[in-house]
DNA sequence: ATTGTTTTGACAGAGTTTTGACACTTCCAA
DNA sequence: TTGGAAGTGTCAAAACTCTGTCAAAACAAT
């Protein structure tokens, strides 16, 4: 398990890394900025985030993550003051949790185990990218007054293109979410972004998939 | 038996776990939105509300449950004061019942026993749909001039879909809802929509049981 | 016993996913 | 520049899975 840890205070960072050491990968910022560098970068399973930083406070590097990220990584809230206006600022800026200073880390692991083990891709049943939508439910996509329903692997992947919108998604990530660990051997993959590619086409839509040689596929933001 | 605990205390959750895990099937959410989420999306036979919760209050959750669930599942509330007001709200809410903590895991358990006890139909003995009406009291089942008896699987199923219109119902919520725990290990769902279709059929009703593939079955909203 | 209800199992047909073959493109080194 | 290796696009057909259909058997109620 990886997990990014948002933290100015030195002997809090120390305090986590002596318990957390151990059992997960951390990766540890100092202020802001630096946490949003790191949580674009990489795919953590859990975000720690302190609300006091230096620079940028947490609650900016929440929504900026949330805006940003190509990830639906969970993030837990840490906070000196307990007043109902900063949970709800937090929860409305996208955290998952909320954790108050000071706490045990015993606790801090609960939570993280916790948010580590929700679905990650929770509730979004109705995405959408430039003229296009797409219904995770039904699997229903329109675009204007064209439709069609895609089958599951498409839907699958689609969604995935969509909520990266503008990033690209390598095909193991793809692969992952569909096969997880015993994958097919042959090119199956190719085959379904072509039939998706046919029905995008079908439906006139503006979107695009591009394909990043050697690293997997990206849907276009701009119109054509 | 199944039953959602919405509670952000990570204590108060291991403690129902201990308690109830051997005997209910138990799902945990750790604040309001999962609660919704989670409520929304299966068929319990109790909800249990912590009226304090990061996010979404419990009222709130219970409001919106009421107001969106298309099952009727009774709902209990925690809460840690004890004021009139609060018990006001819960019960305004929709609350069916209310416990003040600290509680006994022994009367919880008293309680939930005493919801689920109470008939899940309450007052709905004449459901329906489009041109269709359905008595639950008799399983009689009219459009317009025609009529027919459903037998009682075919009712339940029935029911079961007029309830969620025009939302999918899966497979495993209604094997669920007919067998419970000891389900036959053939198709007899199959059968029965069959039956139930072919019924429809007969009575020249507008509702259509639309099958979602790998999924379950639908009742479809607009007329043909 | 008779009747109605529920389950079983077999089969066919429809839809989904995978496979594999071939052509085409891109990149790199000779 | 040129040829080959690796990565892709294209497509049809095979393999697989889920459903609809139905008759007959097992079960329950009266």
């Amino acid at each position: 398990m990886r997990i990014l840890i948002v933290e100015d205070n030195l002997d809090i960072q120390a305090n986590i890394a002596d318990y957390f050491e151990a059992e997960y990968r951390l990766d540890f910022a100092y202020n802001g900025d630096q946490g949003i560098n790191l949580g674009l970068e990489n795919d953590y399973d859990v975000i720690v985030l302190d609300i006091m930083l230096p620079g940028k406070d947490g609650i900016s590097v929440c929504e900026i993550l949330r805006r940003e990220s190509r990830f639906q990584v969970p993030i837990l809230m840490l906070t000196a003051r307990d007043t109902i206006d900063d949970k709800e600022l937090g929860f409305a800026a996208g955290a998952d949790d909320y954790l108050v200073k000071p706490f045990s880390l015993r606790e801090l692991k609960m939570r993280i185990e916790a948010l580590s083990k929700r679905p990650k891709l929770k509730n979004i049943s109705m995405l959408q990218h430039l003229d296009l939508s797409l219904n995770m439910a039904t699997f229903f996509i329109t675009c204007d007054s064209n439709s069609a329903t895609l089958n599951k692997k498409e839907a699958v992947i689609l969604s995935l293109l969509i909520q990266a919108a503008g990033h690209t998604v390598t095909s193991d990530m793809l692969c992952d979410r569909l096969w997880g660990d015993d994958l097919p051997e042959s090119g199956v993959l190719r085959t379904h972004i072509y039939n998706l590619r046919k029905t995008l086409k079908k439906l006139e839509t503006q979107c695009e998939i591009k394909t990043e040689r050697a690293s997997g596929y990206r849907l276009l933001v701009e119109d054509k």
